[in-house]
DNA sequence: ACTTAGCACTCGTAGTGATCGAGTGCTAAC
DNA sequence: GTTAGCACTCGATCACTACGAGTGCTAAGT
């Protein structure tokens, strides 16, 4: 276990490594004002957080940086609770959505957009997921008799409105439309999405197997209907704010470090993998290699979840380098998470 | 006018500095298999070619490098038909787009990506445009009758379905829909999306003022049916393709120059502003300072259109530095855009 | 009159060595 | 246990040199 001092030391130089990205004395350190022993004994108190495994040296006659095991020290038990002049932000953040939120996707990017001038990092959003989302009603609209195309309008328990193309396979009856669109709403109404399909095949076709006529006809309506959409489920909406941002970092100023991580910004695979597993409860913090993508592991990923009505649908995160201001951007970050959780909300009401 | 010796010097030149992104000397030129004059008589040609404002050197003891109007006489007169067994292109770009293609957006992301990888840099896609596609058929589909909430489903000549969801104003009877939305059909079919908004206020408002009754909440309904739709209109949706391709340039190997460019790939509005004023006709070529952005002042842009049943509904471009492998890009983009192009209206059939 | 060999000159790059200074680890005194 | 002192390490910086690619010019060759 570390002694107070050592604390103190570790939280110091972690401090003002952030700050300046550049390796710290231990002249430096004891130049604080508050700090009353010499550069001596904090040299010694260095060596030993080394030989713990909470600091490193870059070379030897250089100053100290934090490893990973000493970021992580310092967010779980030293960083400062943050300055609440900051607070401000709160107003900030929902004046900033002040415009216009009429459609979801918009709704995400400026999300995505706002994080990242906010904490000036690389911001990343996961838009809100299906799979908390129940079908409310399903309609069909016939377009053309001669085309047989007809617009299936899937309406979810959160208001959110999707519509597909879909062709009316040869033979099938269009003034069976509407039983069938009665039957598909009789039965699937409150499933949720993802589970569409299944719930097709289960629910659905035992009671189409007594209409028995065009048993196969309708099947292939109804798939078309439900897949594109189990599709969109799955094909999570991700966005990206300030991808550039991480430019400003001086460990980022090579551009053989940038290219793999501007590559993955490209991957929404990635990207989706990297916020995988954000738990529901509060801010997340993931140090370097804590983070399952290795292109990362020389950053730090802060990740919170947003609600709708208190049911978790999405989640936002936060990429620096390592020597991040935590301390910022978790605040922001939970500020931020509540404002669009309450935003959101609102929204659907 | 320069000689034809001057000609094949410049094109030699710039052929080499293409390839190797290093200023070219004349003992190089020289030494070239069907080059049979000394190095000092080269010197003396590029002399001339510096002062005529074809060649720039970098440094007195450098070789020489081309200038915008040398690039702009090689592109012009000088370039490399492309060898033809890229030709075998063709098949690739078809095969590449025999996967999913139910969606416009998947389509257009899928068309930036392998336009990107084809060329080896960075590509930009222009998504249809609306400008020049016309209503087909208007419909209006209630929600629930409690919330007043509908979906205006509005089809357009190429096929494209949009839908927006909408509000039906207080005392507006809701038996009365199916007739409003016959005189938009009425009245709508047949105009360009774009000018839907306006021919509403003339076309229609004047023969809705007949029926008088509810004349404000009809209008206030088809506002809403419009509004968005012509706001979709404005707003193309527009791709990138390996945006971090650039950075495998030489000479954005520096951070510095590298952000800007990066930093716009982030707004759209550039991007449009970018592809503005692609011609219809075949492939374009806007060398460093000719691109309006200066963002790219030192990049060259390669543009096409691509039509649907030979109206141009879109444009792809691709952008990289300008000592860009112009013959090669050309003959890949104009090759790219006839089988979009193509494939588009196939789809749309 | 054009071409070319020769040569002095320019200028960026790479390599070398000296110097500097920040920072360390260790020892000995407090 | 703390601290002052000191020798030592090692990267960064800078001046200097050598090198070489490439030029422009002149004068000789065709």
């Amino acid at each position: 276990m570390l002694t107070d001092r050592q604390k103190v030391i570790l939280q110091v130089l972690v401090d003002d490594y952030i700050r300046s990205a550049e390796p710290v004395g231990s002249r430096t350190i004891s130049k604080r004002p508050d700090m009353s022993i010499s550069p001596a004994t904090i040299r010694n108190e260095m060596a030993d957080l080394e030989e713990l495994g909470y600091l490193e040296q870059p070379h030897t006659s250089a100053g100290r940086i934090p490893s990973q095991k000493g970021y992580r020290f310092y967010v779980d038990h030293l960083m400062n609770p943050d300055n609440d002049e900051e607070s401000s932000d709160v107003s900030t953040i929902r004046s900033s959505f002040l415009t216009r939120l009429d459609e979801m996707e918009q709704v995400v990017q400026q999300t995505a957009t706002i994080l990242s001038s906010l904490t000036n990092y690389t911001a990343i959003v996961l838009g809100p997921q299906v799979f908390t989302t129940k079908l409310h009603s399903i309609q069909l609209q016939l377009l053309s008799l001669e085309t047989r195309m007809a617009v299936a309008i899937i309406v979810t328990d959160n208001g959110h409105v999707e519509s597909r193309k879909v062709m009316i396979p040869e033979g099938l009856p269009p003034e069976a439309l509407q039983h069938y669109v009665e039957l598909l709403n009789r039965k699937l109404v409150g499933v949720p999405l993802h589970k569409l399909k299944m719930a097709l095949h289960t629910e659905v076709a035992d009671e189409l197997r007594r209409y028995s006529e065009q048993f196969e006809g309708a099947m292939m309506l109804f798939d078309q209907m439900v897949e594109p959409t189990d599709e969109a489920a799955g094909a999570q909406k991700i966005y990206l704010g300030g991808a550039t941002r991480i430019m400003n970092q001086p460990e980022f100023r090579d551009v053989e470090k940038l290219k793999p991580l501007l590559d993955m910004f490209e991957q929404t695979q990635k990207l989706l993998r990297m916020l995988e597993g954000t738990s529901t409860g509060g801010v997340q913090v993931r140090i370097g290699q804590e983070n399952a993508i290795e292109t990362i592991h020389e950053c730090s990923l802060v990740t919170a979840s947003y609600t709708i009505d208190g049911i978790p649908v999405g989640a936002i995160g936060v990429l620096g380098p390592t020597r991040m201001e935590y301390g910022r951007v978790i605040h922001t970050l939970h500020q931020f998470s509540s404002s669009l959780s309450h935003m959101l909300t609102q929204l659907y009401k």
